[in-house]
DNA sequence: TATTTATTTGCATATTTATGCAAATATGCA
DNA sequence: TGCATATTTGCATAAATATGCAAATAAATA
């Protein structure tokens, strides 16, 4: 498995590293289908372009998925993806790697 | 097991989410033993005050674990602290909580 | 005590990031 | 086609953060 360089990850960590955007990605946790813009709304007092950049910078980096069908863009989690990521760094930091 | 609350998270995340103090982390991977502020400088292009401030905000926040002995400030990575806490992350996000 | 070395802190500055509002865009529907 | 709704984008601004330099602090040692 290629390793994720140093970037990739800083960048992973960094979006999920905010108060609102961290906010949203709890609130999709709880969510067993994708969600539309309006209704993340709901979990931060931001306004709507806001949540919509936040949700954009996640997608960038793999912590959310977009689906586009018709009028309606929503976003779930890709929670596979971001508990293996996590995981890695875990076993990485766990690890003299030496 | 009392759950961190998300601010505490964000901190955490934030604090590993920086190009200059992930490459700490990932230099203090490979030592066994606890190193000191200018041992540290090496791996990051910046004024040892810098590090020492990258060092403190990662002290913090549970990441790094400070030791004086004299003279002589080191630090040592809290491999299972971090962990713990990724970790705990990715399953809360890998787990619909709903 | 004076000096040397390691680290931290004060301060100024540059850069990045988050935010809101208004306008633009996209799509469904009357 | 024209309107309504959802979302994104441009722009300005405020807030947060990273950085370097110089000075302050701390501790060992001559």
């Amino acid at each position: 498995m290629r390793e994720r360089n140093i970037q990739d990850t800083v960048e992973l960590l960094k979006a999920l590293g905010e108060f609102n955007r961290l906010s949203l990605v709890y609130k999709l946790c709880e969510c067993e289908t994708p969600q539309n813009v309006m209704c993340l709304c709901d979990c931060c007092n931001v306004d709507a372009s806001v949540v919509s950049r936040h949700l954009k910078t996640m997608a960038d980096v793999g912590i959310l998925k977009l689906n586009k069908k018709g009028r309606e863009r929503t976003y779930s989690l890709d929670r596979e993806n971001v508990a293996k990521e996590l995981r890695a760094l875990a076993t990485k930091i766990e690890t003299n790697t030496n």
